[in-house]
RNA sequence: CGGGGCAUGGCUCAGUUUGGUAGAGCACCUGGCUUGGGACCAGGGGGUCGCAGGUUCGAAUCCUGCUGCUCCGACCA
């Protein structure tokens, strides 16, 4: 490709509208242009980094026993009605009518599509399993589209369904999409983790989340400092706590006044802070009180909560319901609240404490030396706190990180939620009707794009691994009028070219300085600087991106040198 | 959905407080000059100031409504 012929409008200034660098280097380099918020048109380059990416997927994918299909982004409402989604997604689905008055949504995932196609031609066990998948645009009406292709509307995604005659097929399907999945990021050049999830609305028993490591990810990650154990801050579990040898004493209620928070309790009574229990109400969907309550210096993990109680939605308790059921906000504690009226949940670590301070359900008052086990009477007691830094690890026991993601791939164990509620089966070796165990895999195809950007760029740009790189070189002739780079500039293109390398040349008639700002800009991984040093000293001086080293190379070994090169990017 | 902010040429922004001939830098076009890190000189083109109403002799500027973008929060396979 000449640069001269490339559509790639570079801009000296970062647009306002760009927060995280990802999305303001995709602006500046020419990758992407905004339609509408959350919608961008994909320029050459980004188009050629993304078919590269969805490239190595196919790969993968088709070595793991999967089967491209394109299945339509025009969906009929029957189908998602049949299984119950029309409503569950609500608002997220862009919905279109036609001419008739039929409804139709722009898919935001494919279960329904293809649960349907399968039930209509799978009749056997001896078929099973059935890997099929499809690279394609999916559409959400998201809240609040965001940090350009990170959280976008209408997104390039990939995703697989497998379908298996029973649970140890199941697990074998999502063994192989694992293992593939760890190829393809490895592949694509990015430091990533799978980590344990929470299944969440869509009701898996097992689900794995890969999360691309970046300051700017949008969810929170807890890693082991010793074992490979990581999971997502919702999902990551905390082992029980040994309960301390300490005599219990009796239950005091003592005057706290102006304590609201947990901060003022303990500094007035000069207590630690891991001596007092903290409590957070909730209402649910069905405006179930849900008082939860976790020690002082813990935060409550509102998934954990959620599943604990099995509540769709949590949201924050008006006042009224908590004075109603007995409590004071502020000064609440499981010691005298209406069982009737409320849910007590109590975090497994709570129950484990001796002598602890608690709210006294009475305006400035609090109760010292609460026992949990002996005075909290009725309770839901689990694991539902948030895991914070240093916190053990539920494996090992060492320490645990926070650190923060980007999600871009996720293999979800479905079980026959779908295929039960679209009664999509087929016989087993008994004759007998089963429905299918099915699997969902789904890879952010241009989120992964942006992904690798908020990994690998400095000031002056993007660093493209060479795998994904729109081209993995860049000639660049110092001075477009001088014949005798431009010919030999044109040389070193056509050998590169022959030999398979994706290469350009910047033949722009501008100044050397603005082709190197762009070079850098886009990122490509190596840069042939051709000049008066090459003319006359047969110094072919080849620069790598990422490290800012200069090669000098000569017309003999070049060739050979820069895929060497390249090898190692 | 709640709370902020913004909307002026392709981009970044000034001008709005206090109404009076629409500006700068970059980009673009022409000519010259220059060529190892976003040059320079001269000339030039391009904007119904987001949209719709209103106030006024006169509105980018004041008022009302709307739309779009954006940030924080809530939400999120």
């Amino acid at each position: 490709m000449y640069a001269s012929n490339l559509y790639a409008p570079t801009l000296r200034e970062v647009p306002a509208e760009a927060e995280i660098p990802s999305h303001q280097l995709m602006l500046r380099a020419g990758f992407i242009r905004k339609a509408a918020g959350g919608v961008y048109t994909y320029l050459p380059l980004a188009w050629r980094t993304l078919r590269k990416i969805e490239q190595i997927i196919r790969e993968e994918m088709d070595a793991a026993g999967g089967q491209e299909i394109a299945m339509p982004i025009m969906q009929p409402s029957e189908l998602w009605k049949e299984s119950g989604r029309w409503e569950v997604f609500g608002d997220e689905m862009f919905k279109v009518n036609d001419r008739h008055g039929r409804e139709f949504c722009l898919g935001p995932t494919h279960e329904e599509i293809i649960t349907d196609l399968v039930r209509n031609e799978i009749r056997s066990y001896k078929q099973l399993p059935v890997l099929l998948y499809q690279i394609q645009n999916k559409y959400r009406d998201e809240i609040r589209p965001r940090f350009g292709l990170m959280r976008g509307r209408e997104f390039i995604m990939k995703d697989l369904y497998s379908f298996d005659k029973d649970e140890s097929g199941l697990d074998i399907s999502y063994q192989k999409m694992y293992d593939a999945y760890t190829n393809i990021f490895n592949r694509c050049g990015l430091v990533f983790r799978p980590v344990e999830a929470d299944g969440g609305a869509i009701g898996g028993s097992n689900t794995h989340e890969f999360t691309a490591l970046a300051q700017t990810g949008e969810s929170e990650i807890a890693v082991c400092t010793k074992c490979d154990y990581a999971a997502n801050n919702e999902k990551a579990e905390l082992a029980l706590i040994e309960a301390p040898a300490e005599t219990e004493l009796a239950l005091e209620k003592v005057a706290t006044p102006d304590t609201k928070t947990i901060e003022a309790v303990i500094e007035y009574l000069n207590l630690p802070i891991e001596k007092s229990i903290k409590a957070v109400a909730f209402e649910d969907e069905h405006d179930r009180l849900i008082c939860a309550f976790v020690r002082g210096d813990h935060e409550v993990n509102e998934v954990k909560l959620q599943n604990a109680v099995e509540a769709v939605s949590l949201r924050m308790a008006d006042e009224n319901v908590i004075t109603a059921a007995g409590g004071v906000a502020g000064f609440m504690s499981p010691i005298g609240l209406d069982r009737k009226k409320a849910v007590v949940v109590v975090d497994q670590s709570v129950m484990a404490m001796k002598n602890a301070c608690c709210g006294a359900n009475e305006a400035d008052k609090h109760y010292i030396n609460a026992n949990p086990q002996r005075d909290f009477g009725e309770a839901i007691v689990k694991d539902i706190r948030l895991i914070a830094a240093g916190d053990p690890c539920p494996h090992c026991g060492a320490p645990v990180e926070i650190t923060r993601g980007i999600e871009i791939g996720q293999v979800f164990k479905l079980g026959t939620k779908y295929s039960n509620a679209m009664h999509a089966g087929f016989l087993d070796e008994n004759g007998r009707e089963k429905p299918f165990v099915m699997g969902c895999y789904g890879i952010g195809v241009s989120r992964t794009m942006s992904a690798a950007i908020e990994q690998l760029h400095d000031e002056n740009g993007i660093i493209w691994p060479k795998a994904i790189a729109p081209y993995e070189v860049a000639i660049v002739p110092i001075n477009a009028k001088d014949e005798a780079q431009m010919e030999l500039a044109e040389t070193i293109y056509q050998a590169l070219k022959n030999a398979h390398v994706d290469v350009l040349l910047d033949d722009r008639k501008e100044r050397a300085g603005v082709k190197f700002k762009d070079a850098d800009l886009i990122g490509y991984p190596v840069r042939i600087t051709i000049g008066p040093k090459a003319i006359n000293e047969d110094n072919i001086e080849t620069k790598v991106r990422k490290t800012g080293e200069i090669f000098n190379f000569t017309k003999e070994n070049y060739l050979v040198k820069v895929q060497e090169l390249l090898q190692d990017l």
